[in-house]
DNA sequence: CATAGTTTCATACAACTGTTTGAATTGCAA
DNA sequence: TTGCAATTCAAACAGTTGTATGAAACTATG
């Protein structure tokens, strides 16, 4: 019968540790002094560094993934079985940026571990994440559902803006912060979910023919040609 | 009269190890060799390894954003001293687009360098990294003339989406291809710059109230909302 | 040629990394 | 209690890291 104090410690304090300062930067010392437990004891219980990491990965992930699915579930039973548009990019983004954003207090430590791990891209991890595919193509199949006709190539393009902004927005917060001198209000976390889903919502809805380059022709665009042939 | 050309091969190969691999697996002694010189010359040329990381992301950092304001004043000038909304934003996000994908033969060493530096944020690239922003004002401005009646919070969260797309785009091709089992075509470089332009130049000129959260009291927001608390 | 300054080189250094070891301690069943 | 396995611990290990040293090789000037 395992005692799984000290494993759960160490689990608590390398999230939170790589949470706040990345992979690169906290070593297995940090950990097990930040956890109050002996250093042997990372890998009498974990085998490794790389499987502490793996297992943190794993774990933190199947939860994340079951919250955004229950949110889709819940939202295609709301709808009689489908789901529109802007739910399923709400279930899809949702989740994360409200972990992420918002009070200070309030912000999930396995969230921006999450973060953390999409952002560095270290070996144990790397390994597993491929499985993130089948998982998002769940997402992808919703949205197909609600948009019958929307080309299936468009459809993986708004997913992938879709996390493309969250993503960011979770991560550079203040570069925002900065730029707009603090006019954009990242704590009214509902609002920048709004933003977020309507913007990618608009790519899948909005006929513009982006897809088949429209206006490349312009005067404007052959003038910006003009000027990347020069770098070349 | 120092001879610059131990210099110049060190930047070379650390420039191209860390764009393929990252800072935190490439190690001094990686680069040396790779640049054919003795270890001890980096710290002679350079003074210290993060001196080494910092000059060479000041030079390839200006490098781009040269060619961003290039095509952005080719553009104002083309449009009469104003350039349209979809013109700034290709001069913001297509050089890097442009220097990262197509072809595998011609992405720029030096823009992938810099994705990789906006991504892993080593401490050498963090202390510089806030003249970013000066660049980016630029932009907002251009954007700023093109729309007089938008609100300005607004420019800084479309500018804000542009970079986000562009950047993921960029550094998560795999995914994407992998989700869309190859329905996503990157390779078709200025394809991809029109769907992300479009993308956000459409949150920047569609009415739609995100800002002032419209819709989201529905049925189906409402049973996210119920979903999300339970997870609590 | 000689000499002074610059650049290269092999080598050593100290600090830090993840991991291992073997002894000490604990918890629990017989 | 005794005995045995599970767990903790301090210490050491082997490897790697960035950096420093001092001698050697080079370059150009007088």
């Amino acid at each position: 019968m395992p005692s799984d104090r000290t494993r759960a410690l160490i689990l608590d304090a390398a999230e939170r540790l790589y949470a706040e300062r990345g992979f690169g930067d906290v070593t297995l010392r940090d950990i097990v002094a930040s956890a109050g437990v002996n250093l042997a004891a990372v890998n009498y219980h974990f085998g490794s560094k790389d499987e502490l990491i793996a297992e943190l990965f794993v774990t933190r992930g199947i939860a994340t993934n079951r919250e955004r699915l229950a949110e889709l579930k819940a939202a295609e039973l709301a709808g009689g079985g489908r789901a529109d548009v802007k739910a399923v990019l709400r279930a899809l983004v949702g989740p994360t940026l409200r972990a992420c954003l918002g009070p200070e207090t309030e912000r999930s430590t396995a969230s921006r571990f999450m973060i953390r791990a999409s952002i560095e891209s270290v070996p144990p991890i790397r390994r597993i994440k491929n499985r993130e595919v089948d998982h998002l193509r769940k997402f992808a199949g919703a949205l197909h559902r609600a948009l019958p006709d929307c080309d299936e190539a468009d459809i993986y393009w708004g997913l992938h803006f879709a996390l493309a902004m969250a993503h960011q927005t979770t991560r550079d917060t203040e570069r925002l912060a900065k730029l707009s001198e603090g006019k954009c209000n990242v704590d009214d976390v509902e609002a920048v979910i709004d933003r977020i889903v309507d913007a990618a919502a608009m790519t899948l809805t909005t006929r513009t023919g982006a897809s088949t380059n429209p206006a490349r022709n312009d005067a404007k665009t052959m003038a910006a040609r003009r000027t990347e042939k020069l770098k070349g």
